[in-house]
DNA sequence: TCAAAAGTGTTAGTATTACACCCATGT
DNA sequence: ACATGGGTGTAATACTAACACTTTTGA
């Protein structure tokens, strides 16, 4: 700090040394989501949609070979959603794509080199609006899925914690694995909090599948209470699209009067139709932003 | 960046030098609640609660003389929550409060000095956890409020923008001010985002205003689907204690009727009773954490 | 003609809202 | 006795979940 005697702000910010003793970093990583349409041999099916995050593969020390998280360190007078932007380049123009701060992760040793803190973003990106041009071998959409595979609950001496583990399974060209994750909930006397905890593993840098598993959980709740699952389709899309998308990310599946029902007043419907497959035409819909 | 060769993990991190250029700094920036009683002269009345928020006279520039949220720089090997406690030492015991972290400021001028990005968080302190002596003339509780002052909509070329203005409101033992945000919502094309805007004031430091009210907005929102308002409370409380939290920090009366109804799953009732007025003696209640 | 999907209706059960009423207490 | 808050019941309405059925198309 500033020892020198300062009587007016001008006259403080004047003399401010930044300070040159150590200090750490800040990145920002980036968990992009996107649904892609795979093609069916049947001409009547509907495509069949996946989720894909993008990760990049490693490079450098540390975590040399494995998947991380496209990121990187946040220029000293560079804006946050700059950072995203220049971050994904190539990969998209953030200005047709939803962008949501997420949490910043902070453990003192997630990085093996020096204190680095990093503040991850999730953005939803429709599948069209991918470019595709810079596919380098570096950069590959992953399917991604994660399912519950047990419950258990360990009582403490004063109050109990809710373990729930599930399995991130990616899967890419080459190279597919699972990971596991618990979300752990402790209750201690009236007091809740969450943490999240994951196994060692060999494919994913840092604390990046944590990141990630962070990322979907929050696309999940947010999903049922704001209209985000528009930012994945085009302007136009049918009712079958969107509860596609919402059936992908929640991985289950929805009855289609009801989820029509609920979805009603989010959407306006136009006088177009996609005339496609050997089905009935099925009318064009759009977002309806009128809370 | 490093040049040598490494070729394995442990000789990369052996000769990795951390950069010696210009680095920002990060900061905790901490929003802490808490519900106190006012007595009531009636004997028959119950105690009035008012939401308080923490604030700190800033005594160095920049900014000095306004108020702040109690906040510090990160210490390099600090976890982020022990720098939470550290800020807030002498003032409660974290282990006893609920604790969140809200969301990550980084304006690349947020702060005049140099870039600072600013980690908040959220915590709900039980009144009766407060340790008092620290009373200095640096700190003081402000009681809170905010409310909805209009909602204006502008029609962009490719959208709209909803404007929801608010004021808040900081009602201190010397000073009183009111500062007014406004909370932005755009829609362009299908794609949502939000904003947060507050006028140039001389009451609060920074952006910590804008962090304020975002806090207060993520508490009303909270507490509809979580059961945190119990960290506002002691082990035991009556219903009407815990219908006065959620009304105070909604700012609305609720129907007592339909509130008992919609907690009711979340307490268990005790044999105990607070008999302490004129009135029919309430019975105690505790959190039940089975969801 | 028929598989596939578009699109709508019905019913039972549950949750939400607004309001009305009775009960128990300390001074 | 009475002001104050504790505590419960009811009826109208809205929302949800599960399921069943009809319509339209391209090969």
């Amino acid at each position: 700090m500033n020892h020198q005697k300062n009587t007016t702000e001008a006259d403080f910010l004047k003399n401010y040394q930044v300070e040159k003793y150590e200090k750490p970093s800040v990145t920002v990583d980036v968990v992009a989501f996107t649904i892609t349409e795979e093609s069916e041999k049947n001409y009547r099916k509907n495509t069949d949609k996946k989720l894909k995050v993008l990760l990049m593969k490693r490079n450098d020390f540390p975590f040399h070979g494995r998947w991380a998280l496209p990121g990187g360190f946040v220029g000293l007078r560079e804006d946050l959603q700059a950072a995203v932007q220049r971050v994904l380049k190539n990969k998209t123009d953030l200005s047709k794509a939803y962008l949501e701060q997420l949490y910043t992760w902070g453990e003192p040793d997630r990085d093996p080199r020096h204190r680095i803190f990093s503040i991850s973003y999730l953005t939803l990106i429709q599948s069209a609006n991918l470019k595709v041009k810079d596919s380098s071998k570096h950069y590959e959409w992953f399917d991604l899925s994660m399912n519950k595979i047990h419950t258990r609950t360990e009582k403490l001496p004063d109050g109990e914690r809710v373990i729930t583990a599930h399995v991130l399974t990616f899967h890419g060209e080459k190279e597919s694995f699972d990971i596991t994750i618990e979300f752990i909930q402790t209750v201690k006397e009236h007091l809740i909090s969450q943490s999240y905890h994951i196994a060692e593993n060999d494919f994913i840098a840092f604390d990046h599948a944590k990141i990630i598993a962070y990322a979907l959980k929050r696309l999940r709740e947010k999903i049922e209470y704001t209209p985000i699952a528009f930012s994945l389709l085009p302007e136009l899309f049918t009712l079958t699209q969107l509860q596609q998308v919402y059936e992908t990310i929640l991985n289950k599946e929805l009855l289609k009067a009801n989820f029509r029902r609920k979805i009603a007043d989010m959407v306006t419907e136009t006088n177009e139709y996609k005339k496609d497959a050997g089905h009935r035409p099925s009318k064009l819909y759009r977002f309806n932003s009128k809370l």
